[in-house]
DNA sequence: ATCGCTGCAAACGGTTTGCAGGACA
DNA sequence: TGTCCTGCAAACCGTTTGCAGCGAT
């Protein structure tokens, strides 16, 4: 259990993400507004997987109103400059997370009440690089999911299971 | 090398295929309808990942005059049936592939290009094992992508590179 | 002052759904 | 004959885009 990761991210880490945001942004000329800030923010500071609307609406809790399309732009602005990262967990919309330094981790989810935990596994680094050099590929990142039941579920079932039979 | 398998299916797989489709419909109790069989042979038979527009397409050229929504339905029903799989791609839309037998594999997609190879490595069965075991996690089921340049994108990038430099 | 951003609303595109008529068992 | 399917078209919904006005540098 020891590499299921928290999804909280470092303390500090808000504002050195921050600064990275606001570099990258006067590194392409480009300005760097209250609501690109407010933005990158709200998903900083939070450390989970959010999508659109749910940074829409933590935006709206704290004070700001900020309009949809403005949110979709700063998000891919994001993932353009490597600060996040984009999900699909197969629920007809995309999430969005922090993207902290090089190290890849990867996603547990629980199919039945759709919960995500993050896991690191250095041996899947080596195996990616193995399956890569083997088929002639040049891999620049990876998506691994895995679904299933988390651990709670997964008893819940069982429970179930044993008062049928 | 050895290992990347063709995405063309075994010879008389789309008949086997097909009876296990009729099959699963008549223990549903559900009819086997000209439609259904039309789609599901199309997606056997081209052992691809095609999408719901491209199996229409196909439909439309072998004769078959099917309306999207039943494409949609019967897709999503053979998914149901676990005698295909759905994948995400990125590309905005969904791509279904037919699923056989309990053995598992994993894709390569290059970003240049936008084609999808296809691996199997049984180390990859072993380490989600001792992943789930390790997370108390049950896992039903994976998806694993590496993205990255196949070899000839990859040749050309760095030929390109040499030319600038 | 110049660009580029923002917000609104409309457009977009893949997918789903409601419903009248038709096909399967 | 009853049930479920099919096809059409409209609805749906997350996301993108055009454009007039505002904000950052």
């Amino acid at each position: 259990m020891v590499d299921v990761v928290t999804t909280r991210p470092p303390l500090g880490c808000t504002a050195v993400m921050l600064g990275l945001f606001r570099a990258a942004l006067q590194e392409h000329q480009l300005p760097v507004t209250q609501q690109r800030e407010a933005i990158a923010r709200i998903l900083f500071e939070s450390g989970e997987h959010l999508s659109a609307d749910e940074v829409s609406a933590r935006l709206a809790d704290v004070g700001h109103q900020v309009g949809k399309a403005t949110v979709y732009r700063t998000l891919s602005l994001l993932v353009r400059v490597g600060l996040a990262t984009e999900h699909d967990f197969d629920e007809g919309f995309k999430r969005f997370e922090t993207r902290i330094g090089p190290a890849h981790h990867d996603h547990l989810i629980c199919t039945s009440r759709g919960s995500v935990a993050e896991f690191q596994r250095e041996d899947l680094d080596r195996l990616q690089a193995e399956i890569a050099s083997h088929a002639g590929f040049h891999v620049l990142t990876r998506q691994l999911k895995l679904y299933g039941l988390c651990a709670e579920c997964d008893a819940e079932t069982g429970d179930a299971l044993r008062k049928v039979v």
